[in-house]
RNA sequence: GCACCUGUAGCUCAGAGGACAGAGCACCGGAUUCCUAAUCCGGGUGCCGCAGGUUCGAUCCCUGCCAGGUGCACCA
């Protein structure tokens, strides 16, 4: 691999060699200077000199000499007690801007390994609309999803849809007492939703109602035929909604098995509970006592003999370890549910699966108004679709202004509303509450999705000029950096204007945060950086004219927007997001 | 009551135990005979919630407290 990691690396080997210390211990110390001018890594010399016994300064300059010039990479300089990496310029030139171009969209890409990841995300309710809350779970599910792809592994994306409990005693009851057919087949999830909603109004009027809704679950979980129709009915027609809505959005699932998949095999989930031992009868319903563990207990039959989300739980996650072996099972879920998950992680290792320590929680904060939280059962969401629609629309108001000539307005609106969408909820870090604020959504300046589609639209702009009309003609760049470079980049000049030299760097740091992102299930992580690129490719475009530029000045720079072109795009991709040429 | 999460500029948020704590928004001013001004440049703000502790060094780790959020047996 070429980049910056293999140089991260090979500081790390170097100093490894040089001192005590392991090349992961030196590689965990190693970090950004946090001045550009200080080199792309630094080593903090004062780990070492408490084994050493010696002043940090003296250390570093020390080690400054023992490392030659030429010997690796870059050239490493003592300033203080740190010890600064300085990656050879040519070296960025000649090889990392080659690999980008030269891979294209394939930058990036890792080898496959043997390994699978299960990503359960998204998870909507059948019968209720597909708000902005579902978002979240959905963009960072798909960015995982995407991430770990391109990093070589086997993933299944999972959407453990939410067709099956009590919800639908009510829906059924809603619908017997007020439904009316036509109305359900002009706008299906709509107007479920509306009966949902009035089920729950009424329902306060009315307790008996909830008995009548248990009791229409009832005859659903045994069977009874005009119960499974309904339930077959409502199901489907969600399913096409919710499809209709991921197709748009480029949302991809391999698996759409949800919670009613597994009513066949809650039985045997209990008894295999019941044989470890484990299993209470308290009260009428049996649960897992998980008291010793410092954990609550937690249903698995309520008294009425209906199971419960942990029961499926543990039943889909046995049968997913027996479909696919995975290496890892995420979980892309609200972190209001964590003491669930201890809980359900917990009774995993208890019934003695050795993979239980394989899965894993990504929670992630609530999406709320200002007011408060939202609710279904109150009608108080926001759908996503309204969202979507309007962020296209903005968008292709302001194409029509700033752009009027472009061709596939809509297309290119549709990127920008639903990246604007979608960047905005994986740019922060996923833990923490959002609140939904229409002009914030609506923002399409500054840090956002937007901003990064416009430093690779002006960038295809550019190449399509020098190119005659397309943006990835070879017109031989390359050759420029086929070894000519060393001694003409000097003669020349050639990228040594500090914006120029940021470009590399930051380019050269794609992979290393790749991998973070992935690594810690924070795909935001990938989004800053992206950020960061474009905000360096904009203070470039201003102070280094590409097609005026002379000779070979021109030709590297085309190269150098080249490589940011597709990092940009690639980046932007493994988010899900699209990146337009023109816009 | 107990547990978990969050607390950084007016607002929204970055910040990988390390060098003087950074962006965006908002506000004011400037840049377009020149590759898309959804851009760029300049202008200034901080008891990093509070108090201790660990460390050569803490916004970051530990303890306590305060504030907000979320959970804690028949919803998911």
């Amino acid at each position: 691999m070429i980049g910056l990691l293999t140089f991260k690396e090979e500081i790390a080997g170097i100093l490894s060699s040089l001192t005590a210390m392991s090349p992961a211990e030196v590689y965990s110390l190693l970090e950004i200077p946090p001045e550009a001018g200080m080199g792309e890594y630094a080593f903090p010399c004062f780990a070492l000199a408490r084994l050493q016994k010696k002043p940090p300064h003296i250390i570093a300059a020390e080690l400054a000499d023992r490392i030659k010039p030429g010997s690796f990479s870059g050239e490493a300089q003592n300033k203080g007690p740190y010890l600064n990496f300085y990656i050879n310029r040519p070296y960025l030139f000649e090889k990392l801007l080659p690999e980008i171009t030269g891979a294209g969209d394939g930058y990036g890409k890792e080898e496959e390994n043997n390994h699978t990841i299960v990503i359960d995300y998204s998870a909507p309710n059948i019968a209720k609309p597909f708000g902005v809350g579902h978002l979240r779970s959905t963009v960072i599910g798909s960015a995982l999803y995407r991430l770990y792809r391109a990093l070589g592994y086997r993933v299944v994306g999972i959407n453990h849809i939410g067709d099956w409990g009590t919800q639908f005693g009510k829906l059924i009851v809603a619908f017997r007492r007020w439904g009316d057919s036509s109305e359900l087949e002009k706008d299906p999830v709509h107007y479920l939703y509306q009966l949902y909603v009035q089920f729950h109004q009424e329902a306060e009027k009315d307790p008996d109602l909830d008995e009548e809704a248990r009791y229409w679950f009832r005859q659903l979980e045994l069977g009874d035929e005009d119960a499974v129709g309904m339930w077959e009915h409502f199901r489907g027609l969600s399913l096409i909604e919710f499809q209709r809505l991921y197709r748009l959005m480029g949302i991809e699932f391999d698996s759409y098995q949800g919670e009613s998949f597994y009513n066949d095999m809650l039985d045997e989930t209990v008894e295999l509970v019941r044989e470890k031992g484990l299993l209470k009868e308290s009260e009428g319903a049996l649960l897992a006592d998980l008291e010793p563990h410092g954990l609550p207990p937690c249903l698995l039959r309520k008294k009425d003999g209906a199971a419960l989300y942990m029961t499926r739980d543990l039943a889909a996650a046995i049968y997913r370890y027996k479909k696919y072996r995975f290496s890892k099972l995420l979980y892309v879920v609200g972190a209001e549910q964590t003491l669930h998950f201890k809980q359900f992680f917990k009774l995993l290792e208890l019934l003695g699966f050795s993979w239980a320590g394989d899965c894993v929680h990504v929670p992630f904060g609530l999406i709320h108004f200002k007011d408060g939280r939202m609710s279904t059962r109150e009608g108080k969401v926001v759908f996503l679709e309204d969202v979507i629609d309007k962020a296209v629309d903005m968008a292709q108001n302001i194409i029509r202004e700033k752009n009027p000539d472009l061709a596939n307005k809509e297309e290119a609106a549709k990127m920008v509303g639903l990246g604007a969408i979608i960047f905005g909820d994986l740019v922060n870090d996923r833990i923490k509450d959002v609140e939904f604020d229409w002009d914030k959504v609506l923002d399409f300046s500054g840090e956002t999705a937007p901003y990064i589609q416009y430093a690779h639209a002006r960038i295809c702009s550019i190449l399509r000029k020098a190119k005659g009309g397309s943006v990835t003609a070879d017109l031989g760049e390359g050759r420029i950096a086929g070894g000519l470079v060393g001694e003409l980049a000097r003669a020349e000049g050639l990228l040594e204007a500090p914006e120029e030299e940021q470009l590399l760097i930051t380019l050269a740091r794609f992979k290393e945060q790749m991998r973070r992102a992935a690594e810690e299930y924070r795909p935001s992580f990938l989004a800053r950086y992206l950020l960061d690129l474009a905000r360096d490719f904009n203070k470039f475009y201003h102070n280094c004219p590409v097609l005026t530029a002379a000779g070979g000045l021109k030709e590297a720079r085309l190269l150098l927007i080249d490589g940011v072109r597709v990092v940009l795009h690639n980046g932007l991709d493994l988010l899900g997001i699209e990146a337009p040429e023109e816009m």
